[in-house]
DNA sequence: CATGAATGAGTTTTCATTCAT
DNA sequence: TATGAATGAAAACTCATTCAT
């Protein structure tokens, strides 16, 4: 579940510095020496690993997004009844947002943004993708609402985001229990 | 529907353009002069009217947060059947968004950012603490799911965000079409 | 013979400022903020008037370089005698060399730079061909001795630099004289 | 001919990459790590063999200049008639020039630069002052023409180094014949 | 000897803001 | 009111140099 093994110390300090600013203030409001000072190192060290601020953000962007994607995919099993797949699913990634809540924030955040550049957009896409084609196949057995797939799986994705950022603002618990009440309300909304 | 009257061409020029930047780079990747370019005054021109680059952020989020509250609670009919009730803000809300679609992705984008004021993030606290109020009374007469009124808000919320973000980034048709379909799951999510 | 007249104070003193700096020390080896020093205003209004480092270079390049060829090519009759003629486009330059030594000292400087712009080096090049062309006619005419143009262009050209330069680093007087003195050598290494 | 034997391959490295390179973007545009890359040596190992980048430039200079000087003062045979001497030492020059064409253009490129110390600029005076006394010397018998000596000094230098840098940016062949040429006129111009 | 990660001062450039006109 | 030249602090980024390995 953990991306990268963590060769470089001073590397991943930078990621991790970075990480919270981006989330804090978001790219354009993080200044390249407050990275460095958080992580502890000197400015011109960002640069000995990232080339720019904007490859910053994408190597950040696409080690996260390629765990959550990870995690996705894997607790997908077609052979389990799509009530089960869809509750697997919903709570694997809840489970993600507990244990990774800034990490996914920043992806949130950061979603679309002008400066990821093709690759971490294409793992958007692809996963987008993916998500219509399990989407339609459960439609096509009537488990799920017959409604354009695009329009489910946003939905459903949209409530996600909604419950997990009321909970890192502080509005929700951010526990298992919150995310388990709004499966039901996602499941039922979703369901053929 | 529409919010405060143009008294000053040029200050309606500076807020339309500034808006059109921060939703397309962000508060912070936006210039002051970038604005004056697009608003076509000369820059020292915004500070006339807006005493800092904040002060303008704040003003359009004011102005655009008390359209779109003015809009949701105008819609609000206690009188009509919850099922009746929940449609029509619902699909106030989409006409807001379809009407309105730059102006809702701006609110969107600067949520809770640290660069609003105290009296714009308390009508954000104030929306949200009436819509408690509203759910936990539709609960009491079963109405509503019986989990808790923050869930059930921040679930529909997100949703109704997931689907207007796809719209407006391609994915989904920026219709009324749309967000009916979407309203009847989010029915089906929060119903009693 | 003054070149464009002096519309801005400030991007005048500017260019006047670069001119020093870039003969002192190089483009290289002069900041941006020495130059905005030593012109008396602030970083910044440099780049108000100039899009950058680069494109204050060409600015100076141009205008010099322009004057200059100004300055020769006007000099030339083909009314007069070769000896005439060739003595007329010498002292002409010395006469340029003498009243602006610094900016002569800067077109030498920055001959053929990788940071000049197709423009500047256009100029060059154009110069260089009529050169050509001129010394062809004369040897026609066995004015000029009769080895290739551009071995005789560039041997007094060389040989006028080198007068000018030995002059601005103090090993000969900077006067008509020393440069009188040389054009009867030129003559002579060059005459049919 | 060939100056200082090569002691340490590094070194010999470093010095070579380095006289491309100041030859190239001179010496504020090129940095010890593009440097470091040229040579194919880390850029810490530069500091092993020269105290700074200012050091290196030195040593360079250094090395060349006397290689240059040596080929030149070799050149010098009193008995021989002026004529004969005059052809001698322009055409060693000219060979000189033809294999070492980098060698020289850095040379000429950093003539009486800033950074080069005091013993680099003493080799520049020491040169000067016996080209001086030569000349001077064959004044005495009017085998040359009656000019200061400087100027017929400056200008036999700035003639020659105008045949080289043209030929060296393509525009005259870099050969013998060229400086053949080139000595007539040169000849010509300085005789008694 | 040789390396290259690390540093931090210095570089070019941008930008929020002011102010004389 | 409206302008836009001017400012200077701060941004992103580079680089000469050091030092632990």
């Amino acid at each position: 579940m953990t991306p990268a093994v963590a060769v470089h110390d001073k590397a991943e300090a930078i990621l991790g510095a970075a990480l919270e600013l981006f989330v804090e203030r978001g790219f354009h409001g993080t200044s390249v020496p407050s990275v460095a000072e958080r992580a502890k190192v000197a400015a011109g060290t960002i640069y000995h690993y990232f080339s720019s601020k904007e490859a910053l953000v994408n190597a950040l962007y696409k080690r996260w997004k390629e765990a959550l994607v990870a995690e996705i995919t894997s607790s997908v099993d077609s052979s389990k009844a799509p009530r089960e797949q869809f509750r697997s699913v919903w709570m694997r990634m809840a489970a993600f947002a507990i244990k990774y809540p800034k990490e996914l924030a920043f992806l949130e955040l950061h979603h679309h943004a002008s400066y990821l550049d093709a690759e971490c957009l294409g793992i958007e896409r692809q996963v987008f993708d993916l998500g219509v084609l399990i989407v339609t196949e459960a439609q096509t057995i009537q488990a799920l609402r017959n409604v354009p797939a695009g329009i489910l799986l946003e939905f459903a994705q949209g409530a996600f985001v909604g419950i997990f950022r009321a909970a890192i603002e502080g509005r929700l618990p951010l526990t298992l229990e919150t995310f388990q009440q709004a499966e039901q309300c996602a499941w039922e909304a979703v369901r053929g």
